[in-house]
DNA sequence: CGTCGTATTGAGGAGGCTCAACTAAGGTGG
DNA sequence: CCACCTTAGTTGAGCCTCCTCAATACGACG
């Protein structure tokens, strides 16, 4: 933890400030039904004040879980894993998280889950006690956290329904699916893999080798393209989707 | 719909309001770990006055996926199950609910799941519109509403840990495990199984046969003794414990 | 006491896990 | 710049568990 470098988000910052930015489906209706920016500018304001900004590099721990929770984070820039050791020696990846996304899930002032870092990291790091108070100031920041918890909510529902397929391939489309949607907002036209076969396994919850061979089937299905082993390039989108949707 | 009665919160209630209670372990440090009521009675009687006292019998859908979202339901008594049936045929329970728990998920103003009573239904619904109005009248009503979400995304978290187990055994444990905390907050010694298997099996991501199975074995072994088929008393708490935690 | 839905038990087959060997890639030092 | 070394990933063989299909037992209710 003490490779990072640390600095003051407030100060030097121009007058408009785009993050922390938060991004969710909301719970509402609304214009369409995509993800959307949660935070006003004049929010993003109020938040970078009680923020610091901090650089990871790749493969670092920012908690782990049972330290005591004094923050949370949002991420500006970068790639995050958040998981749990289980006693059997198994991990399990409850959650990738990317820019716009938010973690430090705590229960009775501990973090739950260990969250490392994939690739070089920026983030908003905001402790508890002065975000509570922000909430009591400003009700409308909490409701948009409240929002994106919701949204969180639904992912962890949605992963609990990938786990649950029986089939390797269907459950890797689904992951894939997922990055998807993520390279998508990045504007990718690929799909960018930048954890490693280890990391889709313990999410997926299965072996690497069952990750290998169910790339290797959806590759000679002539459904996609890996290229190199950090892309993948979608080729007939019609079976992939039914493949992923078939849950 | 039309079989349950309804009848509104307020008018006759005593001075003392015990509902609609919420009940989860908060996320900052707290005297003990358990889980603790997050509503005081005036945060209760501000809520009873935007709720609505709904009565469902046993069997009854509450509302369906994809169907507009208007409230969200504070259980006072009974049991409900929230599920989604996937294109496979396959349903997927995504959780069992208890008094003082909440449901009523959204995206973009629909219900992301099927709800449905498992047993008779006392319910406080109130309106997405009066409960973001109550937001903005006391945050501190705010941050108990997202103080249970996050205990409910710990839960959904939990929830993935289990269905990735591989051994059926196990993971029958693990929510034996879940309904023992549950019938212990509601005094009971043994632990209530108000669910069908095949509710079970939807839950734990596996067969109705293989919880049958599982059943058994955890009975042969000496671990678990089965009461009728919707009552479980724990023989060894010991090994029981030892099953459940070697996730 | 019969009947229908729920639950249990059995046999056979498919899929993923484990163990193990091998290949590719990336990083380091000479 | 290249050889080496270490880590990550792929491929193969055998086993084990759970799923599927099918038949039987139980139990709640009329």
């Amino acid at each position: 933890m003490s490779t990072q470098s640390i600095r003051h988000a407030g100060g030097t910052t121009a007058p408009t400030v785009r993050e922390p930015a938060l991004v969710a489906i909301p719970f509402l209706k609304t214009t369409g039904s995509g993800p959307v920016q949660l935070l006003s500018d004049a929010q993003r304001q109020q938040l970078v004040r009680s923020a610091t900004v901090r650089h990871f590099p790749a493969r670092t721990i920012v908690y782990r879980t049972g330290s005591p929770s004094d923050s949370v984070f949002v991420i500006g820039e970068g790639v995050v894993k958040s998981y749990r050791d289980l006693a059997s020696g198994r991990r399990r990846i409850a959650a990738f998280l990317f820019a716009r996304d938010l973690f430090g899930l705590a229960e009775a002032g501990h973090y739950v889950n260990t969250v490392e870092t994939i690739t070089p990291v920026r983030a908003y790091e905001i402790s508890v006690e002065a975000l509570t108070e922000l909430f009591q100031r400003e009700p409308g920041i909490e409701l948009q956290f409240l929002c994106k918890l919701v949204h969180v909510l639904r992912e962890s529902q949605h992963h609990a329904i990938i786990i649950g397929r029986r089939d390797a391939v269907g459950r890797l489309a689904m992951l894939l699916r997922m990055l998807q949607k993520q390279s998508l907002q990045g504007g990718r036209k690929d799909i960018a893999l930048p954890m490693s076969r280890s990391d889709i396994a313990n999410y997926l919850g299965m072996s690497l080798e069952a990750v290998s061979r169910a790339s290797r089937r959806l590759e000679l299905q002539g459904m996609v393209e890996f290229v190199g082993r950090h892309e993948v390039r979608i080729l007939d989108r019609q079976r992939f989707e039914a493949l992923a949707a078939a849950a």
